[in-house]
RNA sequence: GCCAAUGUAGCUCAGUCGGUAGAGCAAUUCACUCGUAAUGAAUAGGUCAACGGUUCGAUUCCGUUCAUUGGCUCCA
């Protein structure tokens, strides 16, 4: 009989909580359910679990393991529960078995002396959880709730064999090892100081090379498909957060204000209001729909200090922002166009598995339902165009709009939550924008805000680990390396430097005096693409023996030739 | 913000049961002139995160703060 990794890994939980109960006889148990990738069990005792009690706990569940001993179901009435659990001053339990609706059943599972209010199902007995590790421990809200006390979770994962077992820790490890942030200081790319704050990005010259190199991409694509592109400032005065409403609902995400003038300036969180007011500079006729207006708009928020991570959560970042403000009539075919932009530019950095999440109206929401019906309807309706299927998260829409988000798989598929198209039925109210329709009356517009990458900041954290660090061509801030053997051939060496330069190739010259090996050794650990190496041979034949990072060694080339080679992968954007 | 862990040279890390620290890599200099994943030697490099307490003496013990890490909550 074989179980499914959810039931596998629902009773590794339980193992492992019988394991808890055995050496922390004390502990009041939570709940301990399977998850994407394992599974967590969330305890409440006076021992604070340090990393080697993990040590310790596996070998004990090893030990219950190697017994088999079975898992029993029994069901209880909910007064027999109530007594068992009250008789072991389980609280949380109590808690958890009072949720249970009257008339279902309740059902307690044994296994060896730990017993669980659980609805099940189990492995037959502890010898058919194939192979688990306990990984992590955490700190966990009881029921996910900031007001609520603070439990202690034991993360862990369990598989049906030691081999599957194996193949997810290797996985761990190829995404430690691509990690942005240790690629981000082995590659110099990027920086945190704690002199200028935390969540603040300093951009270092390579890094910076790569933003601007995609961020023009994104520039061109923008123009060439319909938009204008826009500045605003970095501060605003009160009165136009107020009016958007931040100040009401996010003004402790909000840096706090400077006072100029006797009146207060925010830094701002968001660049709408600013587009908003361009809108509002002129009176608009419905001639001039749609307007599509993108700006790289760079804003700050107060994130909270425990979310900060990397350049995936930041408190300064650069939203690749547009907004799309367009006639009823025009909603659907704009928000199908939007759709099939997103596509083609993450096709464009080599991530083609894509999916579509459409959220709809939650209970609390601010618009007319025939607007919040046609917006859905023409998501609904783009998803369909492009060809793609969306799951729906009925109700997870934000309060002011329907939303589709997309979900990219990167190179070692891991999904990252990216580009939004977000309806707004709440800020053209607010700040009651309208038009001119053809019937010589004020209409409201629909307003859509769009973000293909999210943010400029965790779009490049993405980009790093998706390519581990090795951008393609079009993106690697240095191309090339020349590496002369001998200092006999760095005549010729920077020969070639200077031509290829001067042919736009981003190359450098290693003229150390150090051995071809350790050039290449350096030129790997910096992820150069093109070594070009130069020795006797090369110099009399006027060539360079190219080595490329991904098919080795590629054998003698012409300067030619191999700008011709290096050029053909800029301009394809090979990935 | 909450729970927990961590903070020693540019990087990766040792170390000090309290007597102010060490390696490898990187850097610099010199020698070497080498054919596809590390040539050798020398030199330099530290307020041991910051502040306070205990102590004759604190990098080490205690406290506070800051930052980072793993989660939780949050993400307009």
């Amino acid at each position: 009989m074989s179980y499914s990794l959810e039931t596998i890994r629902h009773s590794a939980a339980h193992l492992m909580a019988a394991a808890v109960q055995e050496l922390f006889p004390d502990a009041k148990f939570d709940i301990g359910p399977s998850t994407d990738d394992g599974f967590y069990y969330d305890f409440d005792m006076t021992h604070r679990l340090t990393p080697d009690d993990l040590k310790v706990i596996e070998k004990a569940m090893q030990k219950l393991c190697n017994q088999k001993l079975p898992f029993v179901q029994s069901e209880l009435s909910r007064t027999e529960a109530q007594t068992l659990l009250s008789s072991k001053n389980q609280t949380y339990k109590l808690e958890r078995l009072a949720d249970i609706a009257d008339g279902s059943k309740i059902t307690f599972y044994q296994c060896g002396n730990f017993s669980d209010l659980c609805r099940g199902p189990h492995v037959e007995h502890t010898g058919q959880i194939g192979a688990f590790k306990l990984l992590s421990i955490a700190g966990s809200y009881f029921r996910g709730n900031e007001q609520n006390p603070m439990l202690q979770r034991i993360y862990g994962t369990a598989f049906a064999s030691k081999e599957e077992l194996h193949n997810y820790l290797q996985q761990i490890e190829e995404a430690k090892k691509r990690d942005h942030r240790k690629l981000g200081k082995e590659l110099d790319l990027f920086s945190f100081s704690e002199n200028v704050g935390p969540g603040l990005v300093l951009w270092h010259p390579k890094g910076a090379f790569i933003r601007n190199t995609f961020e023009s991409f994104w520039r061109e694509e923008h123009y060439k498909n319909g938009y204008d592109m826009l500045y605003t400032p970095h501060i605003g005065r009160s009165d136009l957060w107020q009016t958007s409403g931040h100040l009401d609902f996010y003004k402790d995400a909000m840096y706090s204000p400077m006072n100029i003038d006797e009146t207060d300036y925010f830094v701002k969180p968001m660049n709408c209001p600013f587009h908003i007011e361009i809108y509002k500079s002129n009176l608009r006729s419905y001639r001039e729909l749609p307007l599509r207006w993108a700006e790289l708009g760079t804003v700050y928020r107060y994130e909270k200090s425990g979310v900060l991570h990397g350049l995936l959560r930041v408190r300064g970042f650069t939203q690749d922002d547009a907004h799309i403000i367009c006639t009823p009539e025009q909603i659907e075919d704009e928000i199908a166009e939007v759709l099939r932009f997103s596509l083609s530019v993450w096709h464009a950095f080599g991530f083609t598995d894509i999916k579509p999440y459409l959220a709809t109206r939650p209970e609390k929401a601010v618009g007319e339902p025939e607007r919040w019906e046609k917006a859905l309807v023409s998501l609904e309706r783009a998803v369909e165009k492009c060809g793609l299927k969306c799951e729906v998260d009925e109700g997870g829409g934000a309060f002011y709009g329907p939303k589709i988000d997309l979900k990219v798989k990167d190179a070692i598929g891991r999904e990252w939550q990216t580009s939004t198209i977000q309806f707004d039925f709440n800020l053209p109210e607010r700040f009651d924008m309208t038009y001119i329709g053809e019937d010589g009356k004020k209409h409201r517009p629909f307003m859509v805000h769009r973000a293909l990458f999210g943010s400029i900041e965790r779009f490049f954290g993405i980009l790093v680990e998706h390519y581990a660090g090795a951008f393609p061509l079009w993106l690697a801030p240095v191309q090339g390396r020349v590496m002369p053997i001998t200092e006999r051939q760095h005549e010729f060496a920077r020969e070639v430097y200077a031509e290829l330069r001067a042919k736009g190739l981003r190359v450098e010259l290693d003229d150390r005096s150090a051995s071809v090996g350790g050039k290449i050794k350096d030129a790997r650990n910096d992820r150069i693409p093109y070594m070009l190496i130069i020795g006797e041979r090369e110099v009399e034949t006027r060539t360079v023996a190219v080595r490329n990072r991904n098919e080795g060694q590629v054998g003698e080339m012409s300067l030619t030739e191999v700008a011709e080679k290096m050029r053909f992968e800029v301009d394809n954007k090979t990935c």
